[in-house]
DNA sequence: GAATTATTATACCGTTCGGTACATAATGTC
DNA sequence: GACATTATGTACCGAACGGTATAATAATTC
C-alpha cells in the first residue's frame, strides 16, 4: 500500500451521490459547489478525486449507463421462455421505473444530457460518448431482435434495426413524458400501446 | 404616441434571435452575455425590452410553440380528402424538418426545456407552463382523432387519449435522436414505421 | 423650443462560477 | 522516529454571472 493520508471519504457512494445531482440538475446547472455540499466534502477532496467538474461528469454518466441501463437488457432474453413482447414489456417497464421512481430523479440522466449536447454547454467529448453509448445500446437491441427472428419469433420481413430505432424513440420519449409529469400508469399505458402497435406473434 | 426616443431595434427580430439562443444553449447554458451578443444590443435594452433572463426565455419559448409548434397542427386535418394515416405521417415529417434543419439548432426546444425541468435550472411557473402546452398539444391530438374515429377513420375499439399520448412519445423521441445525430433519413424511416405500427385503414 | 418620456451606452454592483495555493493532519515506508 | 506521501480545511484567485445606477441621447407633446 502506498503511503499518505486515507481518504476519508468512500468514493464509489461520492460518485452515487455526484451522479444524482447531475441527474436532478443537469450538468450546466450543476456547480461545484452543489456537488461538495452533496458528497459531504470539500472542493480539493473532490478534484483529487474526480479531476474536474466535467470529468466527474463523465465518470458519473458512466457509472449510471453501466449502474442503470445494463442490467435492463438482460431482460429481454431472460427468462429463456418467455415470449419476446412480453421480454420487450418487462424492459420498458424498467425503463418507466427508472425514469419515474420516487426514490431518483423524474427522467433519464442519458436523455437529460443528450438534451444538453449542443454549441456550449456539454464538451465535444461527451457528446461524442453520449452517441457511442446510444450507438452500443442500439446495436445490442439489434443483436436481441435479430437473434429472435432467427428463431422464428419475428416475421423474415422484419427489419431489427427498424424496430431497434423505433422502440428507443419510445423509451426516449418516456423519459421526457416522466419530466413533463406523467404517472407510472400513463406511461405503462404508452408501453402497453406501443407494443401492442408492434403485433408480434405470441410464441 | 407616446414621448421618448425610439427603439433602435426591432423587438420581434431580437426575440426570434434570443429564441434561437436558448434553442442551442438550453436555459441554464445561455448568459445574458451570450443573448446581448447575438441581438447585437445592450443589456439595458434587453431588459427594458423582456424583463428579465426568466421572461424573456418565457417570452421566446411562447413564440417557439406558436410560431413553430402550432401550424403544424393543421396538417393533421387538411387536405381535407387525405388518409388519416397520411396526415399524421405529413404532421410528423413537420416536426422532423423542425428537429432536425440546417437553418437550425437540432433538437425541440420544448422538448430540450423540459428536460431542463427539475430542482434548481427551471422555474417553478415556467415547468408549469411547459406543463400546459404539452396539456394543450394532447388535447387537440386528442380532439383531431375523436373526429376521426366518429368519421370511421379509425375504429370505433380505438381510444384517442391513449394513440395520441403514445404519438407525442414518439415526437419527443424523434427530437433526442436528432440531438443524438440522427439523420433526416433515419428518422423518417422511424416516423414511418411508427404509423405502420398503427396500422390505420386506409380511407 | 422647453418639458417630458423613453432608449441608449458605459460602467459598475454584489454574488457565484470553476479551480487552486497553502498550511496542516494523518498514513505508510524505511 | 524521520521522511515521503496523500488528504483535508481554509482562504483565495480571476473571470463570469444576473442585474442596475447613471448620464447622455433622441423622440414626442405642448
Amino acid at each position: 500500500m502506498t503511503a499518505g493520508r486515507k481518504r476519508a471519504f468512500d468514493k464509489s457512494e461520492a460518485l452515487d451521490k455526484a451522479m444524482r445531482v447531475f441527474w436532478e440538475n443537469g450538468y450546466s446547472a450543476t456547480s461545484v459547489n452543489d456537488l461538495t455540499e452533496a458528497l459531504g466534502i470539500n472542493k480539493p477532496s473532490l478534484y483529487a478525486a474526480f479531476g474536474n467538474k466535467e470529468q466527474l461528469f463523465t465518470t458519473a454518466l458512466e457509472r449510471y449507463m453501466s449502474h442503470y441501463g445494463l442490467p435492463l437488457m438482460e431482460r429481454l432474453t431472460q427468462p429463456e421462455g418467455t415470449p419476446l413482447a412480453r421480454r420487450i414489456r418487462a424492459y420498458m417497464l424498467g425503463i418507466i421505473n427508472l425514469v419515474n421512481s420516487n426514490e431518483s430523479p423524474k427522467g433519464c440522466l442519458f436523455v437529460k444530457s443528450s438534451c444538453e449536447t449542443g454549441a456550449s454547454a456539454l464538451s465535444e467529448d461527451i457528446s461524442l460518448s453520449l452517441q457511442a453509448m446510444r450507438q452500443a445500446n442500439e446495436k445490442a437491441l439489434v443483436k436481441v431482435l435479430d437473434r429472435e427472428r432467427r428463431r422464428g419469433h419475428l416475421p423474415s420481413t422484419a427489419k431489427p434495426r427498424d424496430i431497434a430505432e423505433y422502440l428507443l424513440s419510445v423509451l426516449y420519449g418516456l423519459s421526457v413524458m416522466a419530466k413533463q409529469g406523467k404517472s407510472r400508469n400513463e406511461l405503462i399505458r404508452i408501453v402497453d400501446f406501443a407494443i401492442n402497435s408492434l403485433s408480434i406473434p405470441d410464441d
